[in-house]
DNA sequence: TTAGGATATGAATAAGTGTTCATATATTAT
DNA sequence: ATAATATATGAACACTTATTCATATCCTAA
């Protein structure tokens, strides 16, 4: 604790970590956002609308699981802006938001070496 | 549900969704890897970390909060590969565990409009 | 081997979250 | 306006999880 074998590195790290770190409101809003992908049930989701946008209806038959569950999954998506929908009648059709989304999705996967 | 406005598209994306959707086990281990950089705590020690290694004390020092909760933070984040750990004298040096990490959370810093 | 510092961990409690069930809202057709 | 279909949502329960407290383990110095 106060015996450490590169004080002066580390306690310069952990002092431009402090300063650089960004404000509590923007790490919740960050860890948030992640939390929106890292549920399985919304990861289907996603997986899913990689093929391409889809109704609530198609969806719910591609991951499976209840109208209702994948409707409260979507909502949390769309929060997050990780989603969008647009409304086509009366079917809602969601889509992914954006490339950082599907950027993100290819990255994780190859962190676990996984080719999706 | 049985009108849907797409249903020739949908029909089939959702097909391809089903046929291209990875295995339950595979979905549950990448939410997983998520999960671990969805929480507040966790997320501001990858932070730090992006400053350079540090060991438990400095980490603590960087992140605030207590040493037992930072190593249990820790523990998740080394479970999942997201950080790694090397034993130094009495020391454990703590840094991130490759670079798809440090993509990640510039991209998705990126996603927030965010510019740390 | 003993003492002291550095890190890890088990148990418990408190807070958060996903799903289900029932129901509400919205849109289209009649 | 009414009926029927599609989607959304509030409440409740079960389950997960972060933190705290106490303690254990690991390492170095003497």
């Amino acid at each position: 604790m106060t015996n450490c074998n590169h004080e002066e590195e580390h306690a310069f790290a952990a002092a431009r970590a402090k300063m650089n770190m960004p404000k509590e409101e923007e790490v919740v809003s960050l860890a948030t956002a992640f939390k929106a992908v890292s549920e399985p049930s919304r990861l289907k989701i996603l997986f899913a609308l990689r093929q391409g946008e889809m109704c609530v209806y198609h969806i719910t038959e591609a991951v499976g699981g209840t109208q209702s569950a994948v409707s409260h999954q979507l909502r949390i998506l769309r929060d997050n802006r990780i989603i969008k929908a647009r409304r086509d009648g009366q079917n809602v059709v969601y889509s992914l938001a954006d490339a950082h989304v599907v950027a993100l999705l290819s990255l994780a996967c190859e962190h676990l070496s996984c080719k999706f």
